[in-house]
DNA sequence: CTCCATGCAAACACTTTGCATCAAG
DNA sequence: CTTGATGCAAAGTGTTTGCATGGAG
């Protein structure tokens, strides 16, 4: 949906600065658009494999950027460290995480969602800005025998 | 629904020790089930009132042990540090979160959650072993006014 | 040339580990 | 007594901050 493109010169357009590191994050994360949310670890060896050996400092200053741009959102999927996708208007996905290969797919679950927000909002009087949904469980190939819980990225 | 009595009584019946922290610390969790789930930190305040004073290792050795008796189950609010909650089974609740004073709330959301697992093993062959369900927005009180983005638990 | 962006080292916050001591059963 | 539970200090891990340098516009 959203392009690297457009970002970029939307930033440009508020006047923020392009420079090569930010300009490949921002590729980075479009490129895992719909494919899963990505780690400061990802992010480091994505850029390392474009040999741009960058900061883990800068790294971390740029997401943080890049969501006060409201252009990224923070993703939580219980490892113990912080994932980050970008936000598309209109995209309302989530994520299928397998207990044994460690495979994150994402999902499309709008209208479902839509509706328990709006169910949510009248029960409890409670008007919901965000949620986090996340499966946890045995993806298609690791099919659901318990035997073993290894891993694989 | 599930009461100190019952979960002390099943972990001697396993053949662990009931010491006062084990068994404080469980009370402590019973107290907090539909309260909403408790950090770390809650948790050495409520020993300290009781007038236990508990090593931060302790407790986190605890909990990592009422786990691994399936009892215990770890929540993410998104804050940075982790939460916990007694597992009663055929409850199956989830959390609201004001994104202005932080108060948290328990709702029931068993059915639609049920529909909603269904759905997506069917529709990705993923067969769901557990999710994690957050909403974040005004809570009643708090009303929907944007203005400020103060604190209080 | 002016700031925003970056690197580096150190600080932080939460959590875990190693080891000696203590106490439940 | 025996072995699991506990306290304390230190180490770990992901993240943030302070400050000097560098480069986009």
């Amino acid at each position: 949906m959203a392009t690297e493109e457009q970002l970029i010169q939307e930033l440009r357009r508020r006047g923020h600065r392009i420079t090569k590191v930010r300009q490949e994050m921002v590729n980075i994360l479009v490129e895992h658009e719909r494919v899963h949310p990505v780690s400061v670890a990802d992010m480091l060896h994505a850029l390392e494999e474009r040999s741009l050996s960058v900061n883990k400092t800068t790294v971390y200053r740029e997401l943080e950027f890049l969501i006060g741009e409201k252009m990224v959102r923070e993703v939580d999927l219980l490892e113990g460290w912080k994932r980050y996708e970008v936000i598309t208007k209109g995209d309302h996905h989530h994520h299928l995480v397998c207990t044994r290969c460690s495979a994150i797919r994402c999902v499309d679950m709008h209208e479902d969602l839509a509706a328990l927000e709006m169910e949510i909002g009248k029960r409890f009087n409670f008007r919901v800005q965000s949620h986090q949904l996340e499966f946890f469980g045995r993806c298609d190939s690791c099919g659901s025998s318990d035997k073993s819980e290894s891993n694989s990225e």
